[in-house]
DNA sequence: TCGTTGTGTCCGATATACTGGACAGCAATC
DNA sequence: GATTGCTGTCCAGTATATCGGACACAACGA
């Protein structure tokens, strides 16, 4: 199947670096990437150099999704993220409870333990913290949420990649994925290696990859084909007494092994609960 | 000005109720708003007559926006909102910190008092619940969060239509907003002064009218130019005695004026703190 | 006063995105 | 094994969405 020869203009697009007519689809899609990539509202001049968009398509994409309050307008004529946007993320949070739980778990272990912690899941191949809970340290943020990172920078990354074959992973990795903050390179093998590991071990800690000044301690939550759908993980600085390391990782291991799905057990299958939400009215 | 003459073609054939060439990023447009409004995961082909769109259309489009993460695939292949939009929801959040703040009244006022609470603002015009935190009582959830409801079924409505005058108030309803559910039909007079009274009052209380067996409690939030941007509300059972709706009423009351911005006092203007955010690094 | 910069609208031309329909595969039902 | 229904892909034609560029306006500073 010969099909992905000539991609929707846009690819061809990227791939020429040309700067050719492109789908209104394509524009809003980098649209929105390029304000989360920003962060903060855009005046529309700005936007346009951020997508390099012309300004009229611009104008008018805006427009529509302002109209359909995917985005809103600030006083100052910038725009940004819409409430139908959060809505749209609240569909998502209600669909997918484990992504519910797994927040409430973060928010509960950094209270308890005063440690960073985060929730972390593949988007599409790619390592993304979906929640994170600054502890009680003052500490340098490492990364937004939703931001993708190199999954070989953090320990996290290496418990996601686990269920993948070692030619899946090669094929995983970007350019540049391997050459870590502090400088140094990983080799490709030695990174799958560390990801067999972790496999093994049922949790992975990492030691100054990220930044220098910290650990990167990180758990699976498993689905019910034991497959690593998301991991549980604190970032603690690097002076943390190996006892407490040992004790907070199996903080981890526990509320990893609690947030996954259970093993259906052969028992009735009632997979889904909350399914006949709609039934009283 | 008569630039609202012809609408980009959706409009046109919105207004022709013909079946003509849509836009793709009309079409994205509708597509969301249909998966919302459905609540759940959808079929792709079920999607397609939802949204009144060409399978061919509905499948490249659908392909795009899994691609870009912003809907993703269910493993019995229907598709649903993805994580994209849930960062992207996120943001919003970080960026209206209002609305973080209301989420967190909410869950406390309903988390003490044991009465269902609810944030709510107007979207577009709009009456929307931005949150909602059910109570202790086994309540019938009346709406589900980002849904429209009718501003003359709710007390929140009069509160957040009390900025505008009667005829943008007139032009604000839909027909059908009017007709109660519990049948019987307003008077937009009726509305506008019950508006008017609840702006007097600065709190609003409503028996029976979104169903028969609960009252609306609800006070304003207010910006620093003293305009209504939110509301927040008790849902409770018409039979709470009188006294205790007055306590929850001050609490409610006083919730609101918390979480409304302190008049800028004639001082420094000042008037937008956190824009230095990405000062420090 | 005059240039500069940024915002926002408008319009004609043309490259192309959207559509309808054909086609194939698969599963369940008759 | 024929029928029905659903999923998913592919393709050519044409209606049109996108783009570039012109224009008006306001703010600002030299």
């Amino acid at each position: 199947m010969l099909k992905s020869q000539e991609r929707t203009n846009g690819q061809r697009r990227a791939a020429a670096g040309q700067g050719t007519r492109e789908r209104g689809i394509d524009r809003v899609v980098q649209l929105l990437a390029a304000l989360h990539r920003h962060g903060r509202p855009v005046r529309i001049g700005e936007l346009c150099a951020l997508v390099e968009a012309p300004r009229s398509s611009t104008y008018e994409i805006v427009r529509t999704l302002v109209d359909a309050g995917l985005l809103e307008t600030s006083p100052d004529s910038s725009v940004f993220f819409g409430k139908t946007l959060y809505f749209y993320g609240m569909d998502y949070l209600r669909e997918h409870d484990l992504v519910s739980r797994g927040r409430d778990e973060v928010d509960r272990l950094a209270r308890e333990t005063g440690e960073t912690c985060q929730f972390c899941m593949l988007t599409r191949g790619q390592y993304t913290v979906v929640h994170m809970r600054a502890g009680v340290r003052p500490f340098r943020i490492s990364s937004e949420v939703g931001t993708r990172i190199p999954a070989p920078w953090t320990a996290s990354g290496r418990l996601l990649y686990s269920d993948f074959g070692d030619d899946e992973i090669r094929a995983l990795l970007k350019p540049g994925d391997l050459d870590m903050p502090n400088g140094q390179r990983l080799g490709v093998d030695e990174f799958v290696a560390s990801v067999r590991q972790a496999r093994e071990e049922g949790f992975c800690i990492t030691s100054g990859l990220v930044d220098a000044y910290t650990h990167c301690l990180a758990a699976p939550i498993r689905d019910h084909n034991h497959g690593t759908v998301a991991t549980i993980c604190f970032v603690v600085p690097i002076d943390t007494p190996a006892q407490r390391i040992a004790q907070l990782r199996d903080t981890l291991v526990a509320s990893g092994h609690a947030l996954s799905v259970n093993p259906p057990s052969s028992a009735t299958p009632a997979r889904k609960t909350a399914r006949a939400d709609r039934a009283d009215n």
